[in-house]
DNA sequence: GGCACATATCAGCGCCTGCGCATATGTCGA
DNA sequence: TCGACATATGCGCAGGCGCTGATATGTGCC
């Protein structure tokens, strides 16, 4: 097993959270305090510090004091180039989920979850 | 909490595995059935049949009869793209943490773990 | 129809993770 | 030094996930 794909897969793993994502797309507006953050997203304030622990730990967010304040940000702005790149796959997908929606609708959705039969009905 | 936020988390959490991962890797270099695919990353049929299942579930990959044969490949190549992205970021990070290393070691790791002080020791 | 092969699915178990809560640490002002 | 504020951390519990082993489904060949 590569050493670099179980590194990955732990930053994937801590992105895999949508409270983190969250996080991380507010992040990606600029930086910000943890009080000004957990109020943003509607979340608790040790919550919030927990996460934002993962994110640092995995190299993805870094923190800086200010005052008695902790302000964090982004370590490596292409983390948001890769969230977007994923997030205009998903855009395209609901997209034509919906066109197609329009025409078979449950069967087409059947058809991508079922395995496919030898080109038989 | 936008609805396309808990998608995106769910499709990282199905990323979020170093087996899943290797399976993606090995998917990018072309379509493989599942009998090879679980050969060549040394894990059991069912397991790798299981894993297919999650990604499939979550789009990532597609499926194909031939035969009694069913082959998988990649739904969509974005995927590969945002995932070599990352990739980037994390070789970039650690040729960083090796050129670091060779001069302040320890200090280095712990100062990107640790909490900032004042601008203090 | 029956057998062999390829793949999918089910059941069970151990482990890890997220959350809420209480509390500790750190920082500023008086 | 003390109190108030901002943040971090430890603990306990419920829920989800991955792996293994056994079994079901599907397909081609005879």
């Amino acid at each position: 097993m590569d050493e670099i794909t179980i590194l990955q897969a732990e930053v994937l793993k801590t992105l895999a959270s949508p409270r983190r994502l969250e996080i991380v797309h507010v992040l990606a507006r600029g930086p910000i305090e943890v009080g000004r953050l957990a109020e943003a997203i509607g979340a608790t304030q040790p919550n919030v510090s927990q996460h934002l622990a993962m994110l640092r730990a995995a190299g993805i967010v870094e923190a800086e004091r200010d005052g008695r304040e902790v302000r964090y940000r982004l370590a490596d702005p292409d983390v948001i180039v890769a969230c977007g790149v994923m997030r205009g796959v998903l855009e395209r997908r609901l997209r034509r989920l919906a066109d197609l929606s329009a025409g078979s609708d449950a069967a087409t959705a059947a058809a991508t979850t079922r395995l496919p039969a030898t080109t038989s009905a």
